[in-house]
DNA sequence: AATCAAAGATACCGATCGGTATCTTTGTAC
DNA sequence: GTACAAAGATACCGATCGGTATCTTTGATT
């Protein structure tokens, strides 16, 4: 029992970039044994079955997510700079190899809308919490006159999600970051709109 | 021999549905067998292995794409117009039943990108082919005046796309037509900034 | 009607899947 | 240092995976 905690998390790791590369079911009990140096007895220990161990996985790695998106927010103190500083967060995604898969909200999305209502669930929770943060900003933003009054806050979080999203998908595709680019150049043009 | 190229028709329309819905790795031979009622001797009389059937499908699946979308984009005769065609095909992935799993080339990218070299191949020829296809509009458009000509092709093609895919995603996750209603109405309104 | 190649069905292969029962090891409390 | 519960390893389960060798059926050709 040499640190319960520390064997899940490394579980909790090393499976979150299987299934962030390989996918969720396309990743077995097995590869993560490989991956961990953890036997399948140490695994199911932490983890009552594959199902709950996607699904701690997926939160695992939307905290990640969070916690990066948030420590880069805080570094900011407008609400234009805050939303800057989340577009160039995706760019990431493309650019960092550290955060190798691409997004794990899109990875899971995908695979999971139409055949894993558990995983599925969790995925609209991840997608709740950013357009609630880019909706917050947005909000906050008016309040200290630094965006437009008018600015429909749901609208532009769609966009700015949806945008950030299918660039990803094109640029993790294509290999390079020219999409990612383009898409953020747009976000920033559509920012100007709505800034005072 | 009772018509071998429906058989094989057959064969790729209903592995099309589970691919799409399932993903690629995920679906098994047997599942394929179940739903189109042949024997797995008949589907590798057809394809040599999964990869192949998987190749071709995903073909399959980008045919019926293009053909929808041409049969649209003809229909109407500006580049504004052809280009709203293209955004209301896209929302049919969300609003459409008979499109069941949503967009082939975002669900083959995803899976794709970092695990399957042979698929993400074919993904990458399919994203071109539509990328072509939106700038061959736009530049028509600027040859006859309808589209200012000072206009980025490739930078509005990049944003047409990497927003209607991910406005699909999140639609599709959240399981209604909201965010790409949303994402519609904000193409339209970068369409009339560019139209003349 | 006999022939024959192609289409498709059947039966099987070794490998791997998710999962579990059981055993051994480990750290800790006394 | 002994007892004990938890952590982790081992060995195995039936089911299913992709794939293949072989058999039967089919339809066109002569």
């Amino acid at each position: 029992m040499r640190n319960p905690d520390e064997t899940k998390g490394r579980i909790l790791r090393k499976s979150g970039v299987l299934f962030n590369t390989q996918g969720y079911k396309a990743t077995s009990i097995s590869d993560i044994t490989t991956a961990t140096g953890f036997t399948k007895g140490a695994i199911y220990r932490h983890f009552k079955n594959k199902a709950v161990l996607e699904k701690e996985t997926l939160f695992h790695l939307s905290s990640l997510m969070f916690e990066k998106l948030r420590s880069q927010i805080r570094c900011e103190n407008t609400a234009g700079n805050k939303l800057r500083a989340i577009f160039h967060c995706f760019e990431s995604y493309v650019t960092n190899p550290e955060l190798i898969g691409g997004c794990p909200l899109m990875n899971a999305a995908i695979e999971a809308d139409d055949s894993n209502p558990t995983l599925r669930k969790e995925a609209i929770k991840i997608l709740d919490i950013l357009r609630d943060s880019v909706t917050a900003i947005l909000k906050n933003g008016i309040r200290y006159k630094q965006i437009k009054k008018e600015t429909d806050l749901d609208y532009y979080a769609t966009i700015i999600i949806a945008t950030l999203e299918g660039a990803i998908m094109m640029s993790k595709l294509r290999g390079d970051n020219q999409d990612i680019r383009r898409v953020i150049k747009h976000l920033e043009h559509q920012l100007k709109e709505i800034e005072i």
